[in-house]
DNA sequence: TTTTAGTATCAAGATTTCGTAAGGATAAGA
DNA sequence: TCTTATCCTTACGAAATCTTGATACTAAAA
């Protein structure tokens, strides 16, 4: 199940107290997983792979500080902390074991949720998940990278042909009509150039097809549009 | 002291709470620019690109919520917001505008050090993060230094080709476009005078690079950018 | 087969973007 | 004051890129 919202999982055992929160974080919009456990919220981490983990430090089959160490061990996942206690020690703790973020009980509903989306915010850049790749035979494209390969051979492709490309990679395997195309490439007031994409379709199948006259991966769609095919034939 | 060590820059307009911090902080290996005013913080963050900002939000020139605001059109620092002003309104304001942490005064040192610690930790796995040292092959760029070597020859840089190469070093591998580069060494008015980033390009280049004309590290993707080459070829 | 609409290819000229050099302005330090 | 370093400005040739027009190809319809 893939969409747009996060997915934050909850490790909290005082199930009034769980509840409490899951109501606050899905009116945010938030997907929630809730667990009671040490134990369970290990196990979803690796399982379900959520955005975020909020971790009450209070649990009753394991100490929350260990939770934290085992976690990261594998795991990057970004991790606010709930807690009860407010000594010094205890959130030093938290953030040296591996820890992003601690708050103390009781809190307001409001700071955690700019808290979550501040974290959220900031890991959003992570390599991980800001590397937009796609790649379909010898072909890859990095689309934030800006940068192209054959095999393992780097293609320089100018701005329109990159463009272009990223077009099609961005509904690979979806047919993109000459409209779409040269509206999103030379803008609007150029949407009856239709001359244009032959030239850089060309182009491009010149520098990324091993036949250009039989494409593999850049397909004509007659009357309609381009198609990048995605899936190997 | 070590090489590595990040530069924290304070915004605190009290200086004895200036001093006290400033003492705190470089006790723990940190350097520490500390500033007493909102607008000479924000050109501090221009010129030294520190790795991570503390900023008190009661300054006398203007408002902190402001310099979060300001700061965040071009900059993605970390911030970490100091405040006496515990309201739950004051907290989410700064943490929307684009705050990474907030503490209300007064607070633990130990607790403001693991915060910023877990904040640099974060911050360092993201590309355009706080990556002291950057090599790739004959070159060596130390950011926090401010300190450039070709082999072990050390290479001297104007604070203009500094910043440029490190706008670059930050997002090394990836094209980074004239205006971002215009805007993070010479701020948002200067977008337009891409001519500045020939001259000082070829200027960095005939510093850094061993055939200048063909360059080995500092690329250009014309019509879009330039992008420091992160693989040795 | 001929026609026709849609598509592919080629190459030259126009335009934009880049690299380089040289000189003037400014400010800091000797 | 003179020197030095840095930054900005101007100018121009070179390179890359885009646009344009002419021409050839292909497949489906008449």
């Amino acid at each position: 199940m893939k969409s747009g919202n996060p997915l934050l999982l909850l490790i909290e055992d005082d199930p009034q107290f769980q509840m409490l929160l899951n109501t606050t974080l899905q009116s945010q919009g938030f997907y929630v997983l809730a667990v009671g456990t040490g134990q369970a919220g290990l196990i979803a981490v690796r399982n379900q792979q959520p955005s975020l983990l909020i971790l009450d430090l209070g649990l009753p089959d394991m100490d929350g500080q260990e939770v934290i160490s085992r976690l990261r061990k594998w795991s990057e996942i970004p991790i606010i902390v709930l807690s009860a206690r407010d000594q010094e020690t205890d959130i030093t703790l938290a953030l040296d074991h591996g820890a992003d973020d601690y708050l103390t009980k009781p809190f307001s509903p409001a700071v955690l949720i700019s808290r979550i989306k501040a974290l959220l915010r900031r890991v959003a850049k992570l390599p991980g998940g800001a590397l937009e790749v796609f790649q379909v035979g010898e072909l890859k494209v990095e689309l934030t990278r800006r940068r192209v390969f054959v095999s393992i051979k780097e293609i320089s492709l100018t701005p329109i042909e990159f463009n272009l490309l990223s077009e099609l990679v961005r509904h690979a395997g979806f047919v993109v009509t000459h409209r779409q195309l040269l509206e999103k490439v030379w803008g609007a007031s150029h949407v009856e150039h239709s001359h244009y994409l032959r030239i850089y379709m060309a182009q491009l199948r010149h520098k990324l097809e091993s036949d250009p006259a039989r494409p593999r991966y850049l397909l004509t769609e007659a009357g309609v549009g381009y198609r990048l095919n995605e899936a190997e034939n």
